[in-house]
DNA sequence: CGTTGTAGTGGAACGTGGTTCCGCTTCGCA
DNA sequence: TGCGAAGCGGAACCACGTTCCACTACAACG
């Protein structure tokens, strides 16, 4: 956010105007690539599609990780804005969660080997965790919350592990290969029913 | 099990003597590099370990599913088996899937990495899926018919979509990294929660 | 106890992908 | 226009999977 153009905002780390192109170009060539052929496609292939050498590559963006954030944010940036409005809209904070998940899920599936790569407890990813998980944790966390209070659900599940646990159902569910006998919503549907509370007395 | 030595039995296809050693000194190799380095440790380490060149080693197990289930055949074996043993032994069949089931996440937590690897569509892990699940699925299937014939749980879940469901969510909780705030074993319990029958009317 | 056909072996060699490094280019300011 | 430095390209290096084939050593047979 403070770190944008505009012709008054002279930053200490103004960019040279053809790296801020080469940035855009890269971002472009990686969607591209990443719908191709999903979120691990070579760096070779991702720089070749933009035009620029490996080393520009790595230049703007250290790790795959700083790439993958980089092009995801504003996706799950929609995701977590999502979250209060769903509150607002729908008719129970159960209702929202479940509409919130659901959006969640679309998101993961929708990009090959994202969900698989999210889970990776490899040190290089930890850039994924810090971004994607810290920004939506707690925008499920108030949703979770509120359905708790409401009484709709149980109120001992942690917002991370939820979250976690839906990512790492989606994990295999590309599109891209369709295995029928295993649909990713249906689990996490059924994932999400056993949120529910108890019967009470 | 027709395919063992014993003075007898020369079936068509009799191995060399030293040819059998260095399978089983692989064997043991492969599961010590797996304990220690998960089930993705690198060919050449494997091969080293067992003091051989990896020329062996992908002569015995052409592929690395094939060295996977090779390792883990017993402990597949003894799950599978176990599940008519709970059904028996537990007071509800309810009760016993949820105690295979524990089983099961036992066996795929404890091994690095190989909850991730079950999931990968990658065409050289076919044989993972044919040997584990094609063995496990129908075991689950049995467990799933009778708990919900004795309507504990509902009748529309598929045995095949549970356990890949069931794995996933144990991708990640390896307990090399310990992350405490993700347990597979509570996320599962909450999926098995999921599966009990919405209240009768 | 040789001889010999061949199953079995070892490891060099090749392909692929990630990552680094450094000489050259180009920008933008004076 | 000159110049310092930010930025660029891609060759080079490494790690790993996988293949291939000259060589070894087992075991069947005379």
């Amino acid at each position: 956010m403070a770190v944008e153009d505009g012709p008054g905002g002279r930053a200490a780390t103004r960019k040279r105007a053809d790296a801020r192109r080469n940035e855009r170009t890269l971002l472009d060539a990686a969607a591209a690539a990443f719908v191709a052929s999903g979120v691990d496609a070579p760096m070779r292939e991702i720089a070749a599609r933009a035009g620029v050498g490996v080393g520009t590559l790595y230049r703007h963006f250290p790790t795959r990780a700083d790439l993958i954030v980089a092009v995801y944010r504003h996706q799950v940036e929609a995701c977590a804005e999502a979250g209060p409005a769903l509150l607002a809209s729908s008719a129970t904070p159960g209702a929202a969660l479940e509409r919130w998940i659901d959006l969640f899920v679309d998101f993961l599936v929708t990009k090959h080997g994202l969900a698989a790569v999210l889970q990776s407890d490899d040190a290089g990813f930890r850039a994924l965790h810090a971004h994607f998980l810290d920004r939506l944790v707690p925008v499920c966390a108030r949703l979770l919350d509120a359905a708790a209070e409401a009484g709709e659900i149980r109120p001992d599940v942690a917002a991370y592990e939820l979250m976690r646990g839906v990512g790492n159902l989606c994990v295999g569910d590309g599109s891209e290969f369709g295995d029928p006998r295993y649909d990713a919503r249906r689990v996490v549907a059924l994932l999400v029913a056993g949120l529910r509370r108890p019967a009470p007395p």
